[in-house]
DNA sequence: AGGAAGATCTACT
DNA sequence: GTAGATCTTCCTA
């Protein structure tokens, strides 16, 4: 397969932006000598201000991460993947869901089931499918050589439905979540 | 020690 | 489809 990294200036751009252009791209998981490939069809864009749903805390943290690498936090006992995009205002991109592409029965070991629809339609899902842990808070995905990096692979089209954010307590009025309409591994 | 967090699974109507 | 229990780490005290 011919993929190109996404560089790091690809996410020099306000989060909301990054979020719908990481749609169809691939996030490629280094797991030993193995390689998983999951195809991003669903994310959300978080602010670090005037968003009731970015944690306080976490700007402390996530400040000091540059560009293009990934936050990796604990929520209800599922790892959670952003990677941190911004122009002005600091933020990320949530990675919600993905579409198994290589690796699947590695996948189907790692979460312990079969059924291939429930593999990774979920923020929690894909990061245990792909065994994404704190071990790999603050890697870079636009470097290569990173044990998770993410790449574009060939033009597709697609429409981009839009709705609110998902289990948020206090949602912005704007629409910050984002995913490829008709595809089958959107989270409900 | 207790509470909170951007979720998931299971078991129902 | 909705409802409720339970999942694990991190922060505050």
């Amino acid at each position: 397969m011919l993929m190109k990294i996404l560089p790091k200036n690809f996410y020099k751009k306000d989060p909301t932006i990054v979020a719908k252009k990481l749609l169809g791209k691939f996030l490629v998981r280094f797991l030993n000598s193995k390689t998983l490939i999951g195809k991003i069809v669903e994310t959300e864009a978080y602010y670090s201000k005037d968003d009731p749903a970015f944690r306080k805390d976490f700007l402390s943290k996530i400040i000091k991460y540059t560009l293009g690498t990934a936050f990796i936090y604990m929520v209800h006992a599922n790892w959670l993947l952003n990677i941190i995009a911004y122009k002005e205002i600091f933020g990320g991109v949530l990675i919600r869901s993905i579409e198994p592409i290589k690796g699947i029965e590695e996948m189907m070991k790692n979460r312990g089931i079969k059924d291939i629809s429930k593999l990774t339609n979920g923020p929690g899902k894909l990061t245990k499918a792909l065994k994404i842990t704190k071990d790999l808070n603050g890697i870079d995905v636009s470097k290569k050589g990173s044990k998770l990096i993410i790449c574009s692979y060939k033009k597709e089209n697609f429409e981009i439905k839009s709705s609110h954010r998902i289990g948020v307590k206090k949602d912005l009025e704007k629409k910050l979540r984002f995913f490829i309409k008709g595809n089958a591994f959107i989270s409900k």
